[in-house]
DNA sequence: CGTATTTGACCGGCGC
DNA sequence: GCGCCGGTCAAATACG
């Protein structure tokens, strides 16, 4: 477990800023602390499988809202869990196949009121081990788990 | 008893 | 217009 793998998926629809530069961070997990060794790359493949993320409220066809704040960021991960723990809590709402994976995607919601940031967890199938975790929205409350704060980690690794 | 998880159904977009 | 595909809801269930 100490030698988990875990590579950093930026996906900036806009202005592509570098995940560790802004001053509120958008929604880093912490997953291993250990483990977090900074492979961040950032890629703006948004394209066109984007507009289907727009709707947060039930039944809302309505996608004008130009570009909201869409933070996606994808992590992949080296790890023999689904769910690491980022110190956020979440609350599953879904499992779909996709057609590109013999494992299931499951979705996760963070269960704190107002905060709309949702988590999306796969397994690859041609590397079992391997986990892509897909986090998308900004929280807006504090950690839960005051015990490790993902932000003091972070703050080590970017300093 | 309250909360999270499970699971099937439903919905909306896109391609043909 | 229909079927596929991916995403979400919601009722039932499990679990502390």
């Amino acid at each position: 477990m100490e030698h988990n793998e875990i590579r950093f998926f930026g996906l900036t629809p806009s202005s592509a800023s570098p995940i560790f530069s802004s001053s509120t961070v958008p929604s880093i997990p912490q997953l291993f602390p250990h483990v977090l060794s900074g492979n961040a790359v950032s890629t703006d493949k948004c394209g066109t499988a984007c507009s289907s993320l727009d709707k947060l409220k039930p039944r809302r066809k309505d996608c004008g809202d130009k570009e909201t704040k869409k933070h996606r960021i994808a992590f992949q991960t080296r790890s023999q869990v689904d769910v690491l723990d980022d110190g956020y809590r979440w609350r599953k709402y879904g499992q779909k196949t996709v057609k590109n994976s013999d494992f299931p995607r499951s979705y996760y919601k963070c269960t704190h009121q107002g905060c709309n940031v949702k988590k999306q967890i796969q397994r690859l199938s041609k590397d079992e081990e391997m986990v892509v975790t897909t986090y998308e929205g900004i929280h807006v409350h504090p950690i839960e788990n005051s015990d490790d704060t993902f932000e003091q980690i972070l703050s080590h690794i970017r300093a």
